[in-house]
DNA sequence: AGTCCACAGGAAGGGCAGGCGA
DNA sequence: TCGCCTGCCCTTCCTGTGGACT
């Protein structure tokens, strides 16, 4: 038997800790939802006309990542399918999650997006903006109905393309001669509607609501029953949970990132072949996870991205603080050696910005007075991490 | 009080790839 | 095939600016 086959044959042979690994994905949803039953209600006296054919207001949803905003919506959507299906009530909505590169992150590709889920085919690219709309106008009218089309991390679509999107989907009812849409959108950021276009602001909140972060002890309680759901009984050892929700509460609340978490120590228990999930599973899980995250995020990217990012780490073994001309001189150099196309600094600074929005570095525009006013950038990265990530963008641009 | 640095970041537009209909 | 449209990446040119220095 080869050594591959023998390695599969014994997992076969292992006992699985999890018993439904599903129920600790992030696209699952529980029969259940707790501690949110307050917004649930008012998500639901809020959508309750569309499935009467009358236009229910827009709404917007505030909340920080992981307060089950996304969870509440799709399990009243989902109710809301369902009694529409029993009583034969025409009822359509759209849920799009903006953050999805290539999906739904300019004008063009979200409206052929929403045309695609009316089951009309439209090219990835080629026709005019204008007549796109007109195409989404006439599917949209095809037959009667209220279209609840939900925008999930609108600040992301807004932050890319402007709020001009936004405010032709509000005024869109006046196109439309039978059918009638309403916008849900939903931000991560408490500040998002500040930049808005008045006109935009005032139309999209007809309706607010905030979810607020959970505490604690209602993380402990969630991650308790997915916890049950998802791993055989006596498989999690006493206060892995509470750990786990302590790491979660300090992330300002965040259930997403503990669920993650619980699923990534339960994975690592397996495959050291513990018969349970201990806390120093958790801990291990935290380090990889916060590690694959940087890693991944980096060499994900362009390669000029890498180029610049690979310039500040070379400089950053000196140098804790540095400016963006610094960076540049370096960067320079390092292309000129690699044989990349250099680009100019204004292109280096956006490049750095996002490099910034990612997380991967952190940056403050300061002034030195008399010596200008630049980026003061620093990695927001761990040491042992810094190491691994320049061994592995060396290979990614192959500089020896 | 005024100057002036070293950038930030807005605006416009070029060039390219992918895709359309004619 | 061509002309035309898009998004994307990038350049060029530009205006704006906080605060140390004079």
């Amino acid at each position: 038997m080869s050594e591959l086959q023998n390695f599969f044959e014994q997992f076969l042979e292992k006992t699985s800790l999890f018993q439904k690994k599903e129920a600790l994905l992030s696209q699952y949803l529980p029969k259940e939802i707790i501690y949110r039953e307050e917004q649930l209600k008012e998500v639901a006296q809020i959508l309750a006309p569309s499935l009467r054919q009358e236009k229910p207001s827009n709404l917007f949803i505030y909340g920080k990542t992981g307060t089950g905003k996304t969870l509440s919506l799709r399990h009243t959507l989902r109710t809301m399918a369902e009694v529409a299906k029993k009583n034969n009530l025409p009822f359509r909505c759209i849920y799009i999650n903006c953050k999805l590169k290539r999906v739904a992150d300019t004008e063009y590709r979200l409206l052929a997006q929403l045309i695609k889920c009316y089951d009309e085919e439209v090219p990835a690219t080629g026709l005019p903006t204008d007549e796109i709309y007109t195409v989404f106008y006439r599917v949209l009218d095809k037959e009667k109905h209220v279209l609840l089309l939900v925008l999930d991390e609108i600040d992301h679509l807004t932050k890319k393309i402007g709020d001009e999107i936004l405010y032709n989907l509000t005024r869109i009812n006046t196109e439309l001669k039978h059918s009638q849409i309403s916008l849900v959108g939903i931000s991560n950021s408490l500040f998002f509607s500040e930049h808005l276009d008045p006109r935009v602001k005032s139309s999209l909140s007809e309706e607010e609501l905030i979810f607020p972060p959970y505490n604690a002890l209602q993380i402990q309680e969630i991650l308790r029953r997915r916890a049950s759901e998802a791993f055989f009984p006596q498989v999690v050892l006493p206060g892995v949970i509470e750990k786990c929700a302590a790491y979660a509460a300090r992330d300002h609340g965040d259930v997403r990132r503990a669920i993650d978490l619980l699923r990534v120590s339960g994975e690592l228990a397996e495959r050291s072949n513990s018969l349970h999930l201990e806390i120093s599973h958790l801990d291990e899980a935290e380090r990889k996870i916060e590690t694959d995250k940087i890693i991944s995020g980096a060499l994900h990217q362009p390669k000029q991205f890498q180029l610049v990012l690979y310039a500040l780490l070379l400089f950053y073994m000196q140098k804790k603080q540095l400016f963006t001309g610094e960076i540049y001189e370096v960067y320079q150099k390092l292309c000129r050696q690699v044989k990349y196309n250099v680009l100019t600094q204004r292109r280096v600074s956006d490049i750095l910005a996002e490099l910034d929005m990612l997380g991967l570095i952190r940056a403050k525009i300061i002034s030195k007075g008399r010596y200008g006013r630049t980026r003061e950038i620093s990695l927001s990265i761990e040491e042992p991490v810094v190491v691994k990530l320049k061994e592995l963008l060396e290979k990614s641009l192959q500089i020896t």
